[in-house]
DNA sequence: CTAGATATGTGCTGAATTTCACAATGTTTT
DNA sequence: AAAACATTGTGAAATTCAGCACATATCTAG
């Protein structure tokens, strides 16, 4: 949908993919096995082989012919271009479950993001602490702590009508970037970029091909 | 990524932007609006005016010209055509933090997606009762309750080394189709379908934007 | 009933993306 | 050292997708 993003050296799906490459690269890291073939890459992410050595070949000559790709060099490669070999600070806004959820989720702590701070509107909730130790705050000190605790993207799981004035909020505190899981499209200035996740799309793409699979 | 379904009457892109189309139209219908233009309507949903006329073309002439399209009829035509027009049973395998709040998640039951079953396999976690009612089942089960229940779509909430075990699982017991949450590429038969999702892309995606926005 | 305004449906064009297919290059074997 | 083999890097073809621009159709006002 909406990844028309401005400026950016590598074509968008290129940027996807290799974020799925990463997946099987750190298996094989952790396997032990040293290198890896585009094949095998791309058996591992449902893509074309070609799709992979073109992915790669966007940054520089990695692979060696006849042998592979050296997994431990990729894997480093790949983060750095993706900018995730450092730590990214992260907000969420809307500690219902899902956020709450995602705020405790280890798969974003292994992988660098950090959760630094939680905001919510009810003041139920207000005060009080996430397992993992996070102090709920309410929205008003988010433009505070957003620049003391550099947080540089926010995350967005508050009911949808809701989702755009938190979004503004977010905006106007000097965030650039939000991970929006209200199911609405989020308007946004020139200048920042948004994602949006909304897993009944997902479901609903399942069902629409359930119920043609096998009709031809 | 990985959606080279078979056969499909419509473009796969197509299917996901008629998913995002409902979005705004329940909420001009909740609103009393009648009718919408292409033009509103690509305005919510960030797309293109013409895509939208181009998509809703693929099933028939629903607008009419120098009108719009009727959003009641529109919904009910987009509804019948991905199959959303009906209830759709699921089960979710894997009840950590995020799987218990998706099955509690009221977006899915809004639209017709009604979890009837979980299944784990922490002796903690079996015999208890998630806040919604529903019982979680230990994954020995499955099978038995996937007919007894009539499941079509599963759910995996689990860690990645259990994922395809569980997919595999699934499949075996007759479920054609997956949503699949853990960070791991779910090897599929030919008949069945796998949608995944990986939060962690996204937020890689955005990392990769934000560091490279202002560099040119 | 006619003119003007509005908004759809669509042929065409260009851009983006994927895939093929093979030359280039490194490795292993004999 | 040469032959056989494996796998990369890439030009070119094929495919898919998006957007323009306008003819076509409907509504409204006078």
């Amino acid at each position: 949908m909406e990844k028309a993003y401005k400026s950016s050296k590598l074509p968008a799906p290129t940027i996807e993919r290799l974020a799925y490459y990463t997946r099987p690269l750190e298996i094989y890291l952790k396997a032990g096995i040293p290198v890896i073939s585009s094949e095998a890459l791309a058996r591992h992410c449902g893509v074309n082989s070609a799709q992979v050595r073109k992915d790669l070949a966007h940054f520089g000559e990695f692979g060696v012919r006849g042998v592979g790709y050296e997994v431990e060099t990729l894997l480093k490669e790949i983060k750095k271009i993706l900018s995730t070999d450092r730590e990214w600070n992260l907000c969420i806004v809307g500690l219902g479950n899902l956020g709450t959820a995602l705020a405790e989720n280890q798969n974003f702590a292994k992988r660098g993001y950090k959760f630094v701070a939680a905001f919510d509107s009810d003041p139920e909730k207000i005060g009080k602490y996430l397992p993992g130790g996070l102090k709920i705050h309410p929205v008003e000190k988010l433009p505070d702590l957003v620049e003391k605790l550099k947080i540089e993207i926010g995350v967005i799981t508050t009911p949808p009508q809701q989702a755009q004035g938190v979004a503004e909020l977010l905006f106007s505190a000097g965030i650039k970037a939000i991970l929006n899981f209200a199911p609405i499209q989020i308007r946004s200035p020139e200048c920042c970029i948004v994602e949006n996740v909304d897993f009944s799309v997902n479901l609903e793409n399942l069902a629409y091909h359930l119920e043609n699979l096998f009709e031809e």
